[in-house]
DNA sequence: GCCAACGTTGGC
DNA sequence: GCCAACGTTGGC
């Protein structure tokens, strides 16, 4: 099994929209490394990090579940939606997504700045410089040390 | 709002 | 296949 890290902005979708309609598309990744995470990588059963970007405390915020194999993301093929892809062809579709499901919500968020002061972190690939990935693989022993983390109760 | 980083596009 | 231009991400 694999471990995740997935992020939403929260204004935008947060994990209290997962929480309260789960299990939920996670769609319109874009990106041609996440696609082939969601293809061909991921397990359901995979757990990850519901990370919050592009906000006042960026960092994780909760876990959630793979709850799905990978199937087209319907957004692509609707003219209505932000994610529209009109290149996308509908026999062959160019973009997949998996359903997730709310496992827990923490009661802080672990920031991005916390996360940078612990040194068994310090190669995390979201700590990287200039990664803009929207989805990235997480280590088991950061796993595990991220969940510590959010038990100790500020 | 700035801007560094980097993925994508498209002309050649 | 190269690479410049462009667009997007996302922390700050």
């Amino acid at each position: 099994m694999n471990y995740w890290l997935m992020k939403s902005e929260p204004d935008c979708y947060s994990i209290d929209d997962l929480a309260a309609n789960s299990p939920a598309m996670w769609e319109g990744c874009r990106n041609y490394t996440v696609r082939n995470y969601f293809r061909d990588t991921m397990q359901v059963g995979d757990l990850a990090f519901f990370y919050n970007s592009n906000c006042d405390i960026p960092g994780i915020i909760g876990v959630m579940e793979i709850v799905s194999e990978a199937y087209p993301d319907p957004t692509q093929f609707d003219p209505s939606s932000n994610y529209f892809d009109e290149k996308s062809p509908k026999e062959n579709p160019r973009w997949v997504l998996r359903d997730v499901s709310f496992r827990e919500k923490f009661l802080r968020t672990i920031s991005l700045a916390e996360l940078r002061t612990v040194p068994h972190l310090a190669d995390m690939h979201v700590l990287r410089k200039g990664q803009r990935l929207s989805v990235m693989p997480v280590t088991p022993d950061e796993w595990e040390i991220i969940n510590q983390m959010s038990g100790i109760r500020a």
